[in-house]
DNA sequence: GTTAAGATCTGCT
DNA sequence: GCAGATCTTAACG
């Protein structure tokens, strides 16, 4: 159990240097944990993208720095958020030394606690299968907004956790979705079979 | 200062 | 399957 303010070392540890596609298959199967005023939210991370900072048109670093994607240019394991399309927040992992400008974009988890709360921040209707399928949901579904942005995440109320339980995944490859350019790169991850993915 | 596009979701057809 | 909602961001003038 996490203690408030108490360092998670498995992602600084496991991720800090490592190829950002490879933070992105790692990242399958281990926990997304949200420590809430109602409860503990959390979920395992089913699908994921890697977006770098060369060669890759479609990541946000892809022509400089700004200010909206500066937290990507910052330390690895710290929270990207970002507001897309007038509705919806972003949430990624960010990568790589430095300077460098990668992230790794969570898209989906697999409710495991708090569905209760999910349910509160999402609406009724929605069941265990559509509460977090989907960059947008995920974020509403957690609670995650703005505020995240440059939180580091070995550190509560928001913070990755290694689920040991974990074993060897099949991971299926697949091109990114919603973008216009870069579309023809197999930087979208996720454990195949899942029924908590947002496109199959 | 103005404008066009965007790493999405929902509801309707 | 498709269009509309909605508003921040960044590029351009």
């Amino acid at each position: 159990m996490v203690k408030k303010g108490e360092t998670v070392p498995f992602f600084s540890d496991l991720f800090k240097e490592m190829h950002t596609v490879e933070v992105a298959r790692g990242l399958l199967g281990h926990y997304l944990c949200h420590q809430t005023p109602a409860g503990l939210v959390s979920g395992i991370i089913v699908e994921t993208e890697a977006y770098l900072s060369r060669g890759d048109p479609a990541c946000h670093a892809a022509s400089g720095k700004t200010r909206r994607n500066e937290t990507m240019f910052g330390p690895a394991g710290m929270a990207y958020v970002y507001f897309i399309y007038g509705n919806y927040y972003c949430f990624n992992v960010v990568t790589r030394p430095i300077g460098t400008g990668e992230a790794v974009l969570i898209r989906a988890v697999e409710p495991t606690s708090g569905l209760n709360i999910m349910k509160q921040n999402r609406g009724p209707k929605y069941e265990q299968l559509n509460l977090a399928n989907g960059p947008g949901k995920l974020c509403i579904a957690f609670g995650i907004d703005k505020k995240y942005d440059g939180h580091d995440l070995n550190c509560k109320p928001l913070y990755l956790d290694e689920n040991s339980q974990r074993g060897e995944l099949e991971i299926t490859a697949a091109t990114r979705i919603g973008i216009s350019v870069g579309i023809e790169k197999m930087y979208r991850f996720y454990i195949s079979g899942s029924q908590y993915v947002s496109r199959r």
